[in-house]
DNA sequence: AGAAAGTGGGACATTCGTGTCCCGTGAGGA
DNA sequence: TCCTCACGGGACACGAATGTCCCACTTTCT
């Protein structure tokens, strides 16, 4: 028998509300913010997630889970690298639009987890465009995926305070990725 | 006559001690840990500056005039756009890795400052490149700005924390930012 | 030498967030 | 119907950071 209070539902809510709260507030998100967001008590709260820390935990395996079955769903092996690429991006951004906290303060994000549901896909996209010639290979592919990598998270900061549509803001920095500013006669 | 302690060296020796604080500690840093990396009593730190806000403040403008001046130096407008952009984004990175916590925390920094001393000259290179058909015009220029912005904010953390060195950092920025991941044959 | 300014350090009040405990209550299953 | 499980809310201890006050010290200028 279980010794604590336990319900999915209000797990779920909680940890929906909490996506919102801290999506808004930042790292200064409390819990009593977030209980009272979500419409239920502190306690129950913190009988859920016993420490802000496990809430926090929580939300990033929600977030990871969810980037990685995007991404799986995307079938970013069966298409050409930089339509992959553009796919990648705009899936990454929509989902993370929720999830900016977990990106802007530094939470302790389990690095196996976002290895194999997120940074693994992107890697393979960019090491196969590398391959096949459609992306250039005098930057190497970590370096590639760390400034990738930040732009999603600009264009989610973007996106997120400047209403500018998700969908447009991905797709803009997608382009702008791929072909850069300049234009050829440089 | 004053009727404050004031020195304008001390103050000078806690906003250089404050950046170096804030730009490792975030947010987190606390006014005793800027105090005694500055190697001065908090009593002192709070005679020169009442608040934390006002710590912070200061810092801005430092930082701002800092930004300003290297910018004014660099005579953006007498060298091609692409150039100038390379210019910009370099002068930038290199004085920001000092100043981190004002970009990452939402440090209420002074619109017409930040107007006047970053974002004026480097708008003005994008829309001299826009005009003379260097630069891309399917993308106005103020969402260029931000996105170089980001980029700009991303790559000063990654010069940070990766100990890429910042000049590598800063190039590989704007080759990216300026010619794209993408080889021409796309 | 003497005064004044700048500084250091400690004590203190205050505020805020975390985490714990306890008890009352309402709804749903046995 | 009754009983249990989850929830709500209040009280509380604790820690950390901000900001204030006060006193004792060193340096420096006169």
């Amino acid at each position: 028998m279980r010794v604590m209070g336990i319900s999915e539902k209000t797990a779920a809510t909680i940890l929906e509300a909490a996506s919102h709260v801290l999506a808004i507030r930042g790292e200064a998100g409390s819990m009593a913010e977030v209980a009272s967001a979500a419409g239920v008590g502190r306690s129950t709260l913190y009988r859920h997630f016993p420490t802000r820390e496990a809430l926090l935990e929580a939300l990033t395996r929600m977030g990871l889970t969810e980037a990685g079955d995007r991404l799986a769903e995307a079938k970013l092996e069966s298409v050409p690298p930089l339509e992959a690429l553009a796919r990648a991006i705009r899936t990454i951004v929509v989902v993370g639009d929720r999830y900016i906290v977990l990106l802007e303060a530094q939470v302790p994000l389990d690095p196996a987890a976002s290895e194999r549901a997120v940074v693994a896909p992107l890697r393979r996209v960019i090491e196969r465009g590398q391959a096949d010639g459609s992306i250039r290979t005098d930057i190497d592919a970590m370096a590639l995926l760390e400034i990738l990598g930040g732009l999603i998270v600009v264009s989610i900061r973007l996106a997120a305070e400047h209403k500018r549509g998700v969908e447009e803001t991905a797709a803009t920095i997608q382009r702008i990725f791929v072909e850069g500013v300049g234009t050829r006669g440089t």
